[in-house]
DNA sequence: ACGAAAAATGACCGTAGGTCATTTTCTGAC
DNA sequence: GTCAGAAAATGACCTACGGTCATTTTTCGT
């Protein structure tokens, strides 16, 4: 068997891998440069572009696994909800379940910004599973809304709030709380999304 | 007189401000080097030196200048405003004026986040004229506002709002109109600071 | 024990921000 | 007009980083 080598390879990328979150996680991502990455693992340098091509490449990998983790404890409770209301207070809870991961939350920002810059890496992370969705948020609220607005709109105008709040808190003016932004948000949607009396 | 020669040096200094006005403006502030900045300005990079500590610190003075612009056309309009309505349309029309440089814009963003990162310029951005103030805000809206919410929080959320949409922009998601944006940051403010029938 | 394949290495490249000893230009005194 | 001191301008150099790749080391079936 050859499978005791592509096991040895597959730890050598888990171990760089947990490097990586760990100094990603730390001290950011430009901050955090390959050589450290490798260097905190106990490679060389050039060990890091066996398993990936690119700083970018490796993060956006970690970012993806970060969503589908956080994503896991949301799915099913939205089934059950039966008003808007309810179904952003579901929303909210995912939400501040990133919001809670205080330095990975404003990695995710520095990281968005700096991949608006690139226009490859911006398509990707427009794709898929590296953002919040326009899209997943209509399906959640679709049902429930009752005027005209568009359900994507409401997610984007949501999404627009919350991660103005990630600039927000990353410059360090603490003058929202988290309960601040969520109360806002929920009254937003309700506002577009329903007929108030 | 020595006048000629501070004269000269002066000027030397402007023509590399519009150099890396230009440049920055076109290319963002990362992308653009400062050999770049100096070789179109028509000098070598040990000019730069000579006038600016660091490019962090010419784009601050860009910054500063580009915001004194903006505000220069509010100035004046508020005093004669009656309703927070009427206060939350000129503060737009002023954000619509920084919206409308599509550029400059999306590149405060990514200097925003960049400086996040970094202690001491994070301090700087936060204090002066570097950023959206809420302070600023709180003066222009209080008169108006009936309710006990805090104006300072109603110009973090506009705020946030506004920043939130800079990166869905960025990003070249186009869901979202500036009016959309708007609409909402109105919305959410009246619906904060007064009492609804 | 050996040879091929896989894994790991680190010197090297280009680019960038920033430094500074040296050169060039300017200016006022004579 | 000349010359000395001062200011302005220069670009080689330093360090750091992402990325490349020829070379070395390790692994493993025969």
């Amino acid at each position: 068997m050859a499978k005791k080598q592509q096991e040895k390879s597959r730890q050598t990328m888990q171990e760089l891998m947990d490097s990586a979150f760990f100094l990603f996680g730390s001290k950011g991502f430009v901050q955090t440069s390959v050589a450290e990455i490798t260097e905190h693992a106990g490679y060389a340098k050039g060990s890091f572009y066996r398993h990936w091509n690119s700083k970018d490449e490796l993060f956006l990998l970690i970012v993806e696994q970060k969503f589908r983790h956080y994503r896991a404890e949301r799915n099913g409770r939205v089934d059950r909800a039966t008003s808007l209301e309810e179904v952003m207070n579901i929303i909210w809870d995912f939400l501040e379940s990133i919001l809670d991961d205080e330095n990975w939350s404003s990695i995710f920002l520095e990281f968005t910004v700096y991949s608006a810059r690139n226009d490859v890496l911006r398509q990707r992370m427009n794709k898929s599973g590296y953002r919040l969705s326009n899209a997943i948020f209509a399906d959640l609220v679709r049902d429930h809304i009752v005027t005209d607005y568009p359900p994507e709109k409401i997610g984007a105008l949501n999404t627009a709030l919350f991660e103005g709040f990630l600039i927000h808190r990353a410059l360090g003016t603490r003058l929202l709380s988290v309960k601040d932004v969520r109360d806002s948000a929920i009254a937003m949607a309700l506002g577009l999304g329903t007929r108030q009396g």
